[in-house]
DNA sequence: GTTGTGTTGTTACTCGCCTACTAACAGACA
DNA sequence: TGTCTGTTAGTAGGCGAGTAACAACACAAC
């Protein structure tokens, strides 16, 4: 961890650049005044003296009015409670409004031969777990690896099965179809010659015959925990009913027991 | 809640200002082309498709490829946890970085003769609790009315009492000294004469002959949630000590049965 | 089939505000 | 006398707000 990142991560939480800084080189002094403050943090001695009031302001700093003034930061934990709480009132804030105004033109509507597109792992894992839930009659899934079954997905394809929609999963991996051969519910599958033989493929969801999420992973950048799966699905539309029969006439029904 | 009010909560958390409106937006269309969602957001429509794409990126919003493009929002709960999921990666990074570094230059010190201002109910009531955790001898504490009892400073009196520190609430209000009244270990008295009888005096903490907190009350404004209470606290100065001395003379010392 | 109108998606531009950063000053102190 | 402190003022740059323009497309009217 590099500081620069620790002070790119503080300006995402809500500081200044120079907020950020004061209060990183406060953690290290202990406690310091203006001039040792803007030695370590790089930041003009003039300036230090407002940007620790607004910290102080914030709750995350101390300020001892002697000469010269001494300022300390609070402690770890008590900064991360104060930037958490207050993340949740303004979000309790924003969402209460949201939640107050939501559909209030006349409804969701999903536009006839829509498809949808979204990005981000998590995303498509939720998207992908929903339309697991809201199967009626069958669900083919399928992943390249067991990471892509988070839990909810999986705990979605159980719920289904129990509920009794007929469940199938489908992979190359050896280790996905592992995940559920405990399940007597729930029949896995090898697919002998896989449509795309791309080790960029994600996952995919049929359903019903006539809804279809499909996946890829995008090329991963130098952050790992950069979100690169891109996902596109579609329901109860024509784009549905054929992309969902020709993506079951590739797969190979060659039942393991 | 004003929309107003809503569109500066998510600004705090992260978004621009048309983000933000754009987000609510579609909060209320449902779904909508980037005509439709510039009327109800009052966004130029010429920003709408970069803005839409920014949040996308975030995982806060839906696109439809076709044309016109439509857009729609993840829900209420997917979008609230991505913010929140954000802030906490940002929270590891930053205060990972922090841990790692608190204190490398030679460890906290308490100046001698420092007096400490600090501002905030939730850290006034921290550094409160914390200076009668590490009371040893006896400690006094004295609150003006119940709500600046918290729970914290209330369990930090009691534990420090059944560790054999002698404790005494005071407190000129009965609703206070009746909090304390079942702990047998714990004595509450009333002032018959208080100092300063000023509705602004919050709460005071005096431990072991050189631990002083005192705390006043600001005006509150127009926002019940702002916090206005600031405090100065001392420990092991011969201000504490003094302060500590006029105010123990002050409480006249008239035991409640 | 042509024409006029409205819409779409994209690009470029200006302005204002906020933050970063520098400079200067009076007073205090060793 | 030099250094430090706390305060104030100023400039520059970057980003977001907001406007303008354009090519392409869709659609209705004739």
């Amino acid at each position: 961890m590099q500081e620069g990142d620790a002070i790119e991560s503080l300006e995402r939480l809500g500081l200044t650049s120079y907020e950020a800084k004061v209060f990183i080189a406060l953690q290290k002094l202990g406690s310091g005044t203006a001039r040792e403050v803007s030695r370590v943090a790089d930041v003009p001695r003039s300036q230090v003296y407002s940007v620790t009031e607004g910290l102080e302001d914030r709750g995350l700093v101390e300020v001892q009015q002697s000469s010269p003034m001494q300022y300390r930061p609070v402690r770890i934990e008590e900064a991360r409670k104060t930037l958490r709480e207050r993340f949740e009132t303004e979000s309790d804030r924003a969402f209460g409004y949201v939640e107050s105004v939501r559909n209030e033109r006349g409804g969701e509507r999903e536009e006839q031969e829509a498809i949808w597109t979204l990005s981000g792992r998590g995303h498509v894992a939720e998207r992908a777990a929903e339309l697991v839930r809201n199967a009626e009659e069958s669900v083919v899934f399928a992943a390249r690896t067991p990471d892509l079954v988070t839990d909810d997905i999986a705990a979605a394809l159980r719920e289904a099965a129990t509920g009794g929609v007929t469940v199938r999963v489908v992979s190359v991996n050896p280790d996905v179809r592992e995940l559920f051969e405990s399940d007597a519910s729930i029949a896995t599958m090898d697919t002998a010659e896989p449509a795309v033989d791309d080790e960029r493929t994600g996952r995919a969801v049929l359903a019903d015959g006539n809804v279809v999420l499909m996946s890829v992973l995008g090329d991963c950048g130098d952050i790992p925990e950069l979100n690169t799966e891109t996902a596109f699905w579609t329901a109860r539309t024509n784009f549905a009913t054929v992309l969902h029969e020709l993506a079951m006439n590739s797969i190979s029904p060659r039942e393991i027991a």
